[in-house]
DNA sequence: AGTTAATCGAGACGGTACGTCTAGTCTTATT
DNA sequence: AATAAGACTAGACGTACCGTCTCGATTAACT
């Protein structure tokens, strides 16, 4: 459940508080969002590497020990404030056809990383090279929702005959999202709306499809 | 010409080497090598965060002050040792016909990024996303040549009526490579040589081109 | 009353207990053992300077908070722990002639000094050059009775006319301590029986007595 | 050589500098004075105990890096400094007869234990206690001269038959520094200037010798 | 039986220093 | 010049304790 230090206090997303309290002075929630907030701060002019829990503990006004209490690294840190403070809109509509619903998904996808936020996570990814765990946390904690949520309009499209039944799906949906990685990583290109509306137009047209129904004409 | 600290000499690559002998003791050519070499030894081991230019210069037997003059980073070294003394060969070959030709290429390519190389590449590309210049160099020196080997064949595969005309080359190539940067950087999936297979697949049946021969039935 | 904390309770040396139980949960007799047991434990490994109040407290299962209400520091606890389990045995004989009583106590006092009891009061002593309170404490808890034994016995020695009349009993008896403790602060040279002998030997010489009986010959 | 830590660079004490210009950049010498002069500074209004070589660095406006690479602890920076700069003046007087000299050379020293000298030498004996090679270097550099000169001067004085020949001349010194040391660090009383009257009178009275002379009246 | 006062454990917290490491720069000597 | 050796500043690293604190649970004596 993040890169946070092992505690067995357990409480996983979703499961009723229960409010357990255990022994001992409790964990102040005040410290835990000055921590975060202050990273997305440091963030918003630093780059996560030049940013140091030093750097974090000195500006949040709080203790170092507190930090490696809690967190294993900075770049966890920077999970946990990235998933808290700024939480990646890029929901799958359901009120639209398959097509358009990816579409749209992408587009706000595309726009979200050519920002700020694409930043940060080419950072978070960039740590992950050398930081198994996080990477692994990155993944379950940004793709995951993501991917199933994708897949499932990709299900529902084949349904409605959009998509040829030898397709792979899982490939499909890596052949939407890889480019976009590689350019947010690469820099080989910038990540402008039309990017989407590419690609889109790509697969798409190698469905032999209408570029704006997602339809066969 | 690499990431090296700017130096008057010139000499760009290609250029007749004049022998323009200049004043002073001349730059110690072993030294150069042991370095580079010294780096690649280390690399065998440690991660390229985890290196350093103190480490490289006391391994190699070299001063810190001798690094620092040639180059400007750890990960520019890293380039030129991996460009020196490993340049990947992913060839184009040119006696086959364009969709074996681009099949054979991208297996080889992912074939030499499942290894060694491939971490190599990860940590530069990781180590670019805090140095402009570093990924700009790395994009020239490892892209460029690649990129443009790739558009040539599938040029010709185009003339050969395989490819409609609709499809912007360019954004295909994107969609080829994009998918293997981003299993290389995200760990999502590991770099099998079937991958290489499920890809052309894909593309092939997109266009509605037959598996082995990349012409329609 | 040791370094304690100053506690209300009251309790002024030889007053009355007078069992005044106060209001409250008593204090837990089991926990100030197992604090002062286990200090001694780590005591036989470690220096007093390399263990910790929190080191004790985790090793002893006990919180800092209940060591930190009784004690005013690592050192005083030594001191507690020192006093109640290893008493240091250092009687004054009374069935002896003086001059064999006291060369009897300053052997024995060198034979405690010169293992683990020795390690441990230098320690204290040490702790004591930066800790004014511990240091007067130790001076009241372990030498004072043993100086009074002193001083008693050289008086009764002078009235066998062994002493010189304008001999400062005071100063003769740290002449004797003094060395002593040199060499157990000082590591100039051992503490072995044969430095008792030799003290008294000197001593008894300088008056001119008979090394065995202290008398004169 | 002082807890210094070792250097190949020799130049033992006494020996001629041969001035062996090694390669590299030298020595700052400045650094190394201002940092004893901190150090001798801080030492005005704080216990060794309190000070910490973060703190010296500090002050002084050097890298701890700078300390630890010539010095081991902070008491071996103390001894430094204390030796260099506040080089305690204890001479053995060659002009008196020998029991003068005694007396004078032993009220000099405890005059100068008396004050802040003397608060120092306790406390590295202190730090002593847990740092064995300190405490071997204390004694060589503060001692090994004394001592020898006090040797020296007992023995001229047994040779005008001050001293019975039965005495052992080694444990008569331990004698007269022994009482020294043991009220410089049990602070049992004060260091005054009588005190060495005392034990100079204590000692002339059991070789029967007069006070003032040393002679035998 | 309920109140009150204290003890005690667990553990969070802001601090401070530890000793190590690396980045870069600088100084000198050597080739 | 270029290189080597090494001193130096600056500052982060992750760890360990410090002494204080908050909290819940416990334990008696006193209502």
């Amino acid at each position: 459940m993040s890169g946070l230090k092992k505690r067995s206090r357990g409480a996983t997303v979703g499961v009723a508080p229960a409010e357990t309290r255990r022994i001992g002075r409790p964990r102040n929630e005040e410290t835990r969002k000055v921590i975060l907030a202050t990273t997305l701060k440091l963030l918003e002019s630093e780059t996560l590497q030049s940013i140091s829990i030093e750097g974090i503990a000195r500006e949040a006004g709080v203790s170092k020990a507190t930090i490696y209490r809690w967190w294993s690294s900075k770049a966890s840190i920077v999970l946990d404030a990235f998933m808290e403070h700024h939480l990646v809109r890029t929901p799958m509509r359901h009120d639209l056809p398959p097509a358009e619903a990816l579409v749209d998904h992408i587009a706000a996808l595309i726009d979200s990383y050519s920002g700020w936020a694409g930043r940060i996570v080419a950072q978070i990814i960039a740590e992950g090279q050398s930081d198994a765990a996080l990477l692994r946390e990155f993944r379950e904690r940004f793709q995951y929702g993501r991917r199933a949520a994708v897949r499932e309009v990709l299900e529902s499209w084949r349904q409605q005959g959009g998509i040829p039944a030898h397709v792979d799906l899982e490939l499909l949906t890596e052949v939407l999202y890889g480019p976009i990685y590689a350019r947010l990583l690469l820099g080989s290109a910038a990540l402008h709306r039309d990017f989407a509306d590419q690609l889109a137009s790509l697969v798409f047209s190698m469905f032999g499809l209408d570029n704006a129904s997602g339809r066969r004409p």
